[in-house]
DNA sequence: CAACCGCCTG
DNA sequence: CAGGCGGTTG
């Protein structure tokens, strides 16, 4: 069990088949949220997971500036812009590489850089990653309540068990209990404030009740939430406003109500989330 | 019984 | 975040 917060070793790798998810170019354009997400611009678990042996232990000038440069390019281009790349996938274009004339050159180029970098293919995870971890946390912003199935699908490089399976709906639990706590606690600050009007309470970019949150699943703040998790946001928070305004949170299972409501907004989760292997 | 959810703890 | 546990659902 090489679960995260006890040891974190490097995860052992399982070769598989290259061809699916290998990225042979790793600062392309559309691979940049991959790297995003594996590696993060300051990440502290790149070199446990992901990194390649021979820069493990290099110095840390010669690792932070590689990914300063990449997360100020992902924001250019998938952040600022808007021009979340297409969801034709990124794992598709390399298998349409591959399948093309070019097959045997293709193959000897990536069984070099496999020599040099083994962790580049597809690499099936005995247990969950800080990387994981992370994954999670963005798909939060789409979906509070993924159900099984979908985890199964967005984390393709691991081997779902029953014990995976429950930690990653445990990680999804702890992430809205935390969501539902801030929730509660800025509907009461809105009363403790004297806001009567429902309309008065709105959830920003520049809110505290989002500063909270981002700071809790998109610490690195290198990801761009979407809107609609803004929206969700203000719904949940007008519905604890509501509910305790009217005082039912006098009935000890007063939040259930609330919960229906918030579990019936999940939005899709972009393909780009299924693409990589140990982002 | 299995799979989840939410609450509470550490 | 992980463990435990009661409670719900099918």
């Amino acid at each position: 069990m090489s679960s995260i917060t006890p040891t974190v070793k490097r995860p052992y790798p399982i070769h598989q088949t290259p061809f699916q998810y290998n990225y042979s170019a790793p600062l392309h354009d559309t691979h940049i949220l991959e790297h995003l997400l594996k590696y993060g611009p300051h990440s502290n678990f790149a070199a446990l997971s992901c990194m390649p042996p021979s820069m493990d232990r290099t110095s840390p000038e010669s690792v932070d500036l590689p990914w300063d440069a990449i997360s100020m390019r992902s924001k250019v281009t998938s952040s600022h812009l808007g021009h979340h790349s297409r969801p034709s996938s990124l794992g598709a274009v390399a298998v349409d590489n591959l399948c093309l004339p070019h097959v045997k050159i293709e193959c000897s180029e990536l069984q070099n850089m496999t020599e040099r970098n083994p962790y580049m293919s597809l690499n099936i995870q005995e247990g969950l990653t800080p990387s994981h971890l992370k994954k999670a946390k963005l798909m939060f912003f789409y979906t509070r309540y993924p159900s099984s199935n979908v985890l199964k699908t967005y984390f393709p490089d691991v081997k779902f068990n029953r014990c995976i399976t429950s930690q990653l709906i445990k990680w999804f639990s702890n992430f809205r209990e935390f969501y539902y706590i801030q929730m509660e606690k800025f509907a009461r600050q809105a009363i403790a404030d004297g806001i009567r009007d429902v309309k008065d309470i709105t959830v920003s970019r520049d809110s505290e009740l989002f500063r909270a949150l981002n700071m809790h699943y998109n610490k690195a703040n290198d990801f761009h939430v979407p809107d609609r998790f803004l929206e969700v946001a203000e719904i949940t928070l007008h519905e604890f406003y509501n509910a305790i305004s009217a005082s039912k949170d006098s009935d000890s299972s007063w939040k259930k109500s609330i919960y229906k409501v918030i579990c019936k907004m999940d939005s899709e989760v972009p393909e780009e989330f299924k693409t990589s292997s140990c982002m």
